[in-house]
DNA sequence: CCGAGATGGACAACCAGGTTGTCGAGTAAG
DNA sequence: CTTACTCGACAACCTGGTTGTCCATCTCGG
């Protein structure tokens, strides 16, 4: 506590204040660069929050409700975020053949390939990173930092603060 | 491309887009954590914008135009972090002696503590992370997400983004 | 077979933290 | 003195959430 010099290489010269925003930076870095990139091929008005809520929805969250469950937010905010995605087509919505209150949400091709260009986008991204860092490092990168977001058993699957603008 | 299999001890198991999900994850648990206490230790309505917001102005951004440049937010964005912190008596205004438009924004004793708190409950968080990772280990993948946020010169001190709620 | 309770979706009101646009007062430079 | 810029304030609006209420529908126990 007492500021006394420690015998690492370097001091505290980063504070932990720096590390969230270096965290935090590199987020944004990462994500700013794909959905810039997604815009240049065509899904010009996709917000990170969309490709979570159809990654959500593929992995089977197709109704507002279980949408809302899944990204742990309430369903009204949900359908909010579905009527969105049907605006801008990348779902449609059905009546459910077997329940009568539910509205199956259906991902359109056009939602399908919004996710392959991300997911590839993404891909080329981290591709790029781990060249940066040399072999193997980003891997480790990954498993350190995997070891904090395990720590408390964060749903990940719920970013509502993931759902930023660009600045 | 193609999935085939790399030479790497892991595959390319982690996406690109869980990539992100760790920056975010490591993130939101870091900050969350350090809120958390400062609720615990007195600071209970306390956000992660309101410590960027007083660095800033202690850092010289001692009025609403400035503060709005340094956080890279509107000057009307500014005025309500500003009317914010007043509320919660972490700065008080006063007239400008030397210009007459300007109101000038002090860090009060309340607004010191809790800017001193932050930054020892920030650093006790990052050395237990420290402790957890291994002697260096902290410091080395700093390095590395330095490597990401300089890419591009992100300014750093302009987190609307890092104002989320906590879940 | 029916009724109670849970669930799905919609609507309205609200909030936080931003935005734009406009304005009047104060300052600085010609 | 005039002109251009800056500061702060006000109003209206947007986004992505929230709560609370309501109704239609489903499910399950008796």
């Amino acid at each position: 506590m007492s500021r006394r010099k420690i015998y690492t290489d370097r001091m505290p010269s980063r504070s932990g204040a720096d590390l969230a925003l270096l965290l935090l930076g590199s987020y944004r870095n990462l994500v700013d660069e794909v959905v810039r990139e997604l815009a240049r091929r065509g899904f010009p008005d996709v917000r990170p929050s969309h490709e979570y809520a159809l990654q959500a929805i593929q992995a089977g969250a197709d109704n507002a409700s279980a949408l809302g469950r899944s990204l742990s937010i309430t369903k009204q905010a949900a359908a909010k975020t579905i009527a969105a995605l049907t605006e801008r087509d990348y779902v449609t919505t059905t009546a459910s053949p077997v329940d009568a209150r539910r509205k199956q949400v259906q991902i359109t091709e056009h939602g399908l390939a919004l996710m392959r260009e991300g997911a590839a986008i993404f891909d080329e991204v981290r591709a790029r990173w781990e060249q940066r860092l040399g072999p193997g490092e980003l891997a480790r990168l990954e498993a350190q930092l995997a070891q904090f977001v395990a720590v408390s058993p964060i749903r990940l699957d719920a970013p509502g603060w993931a759902a930023q603008e660009l600045g």
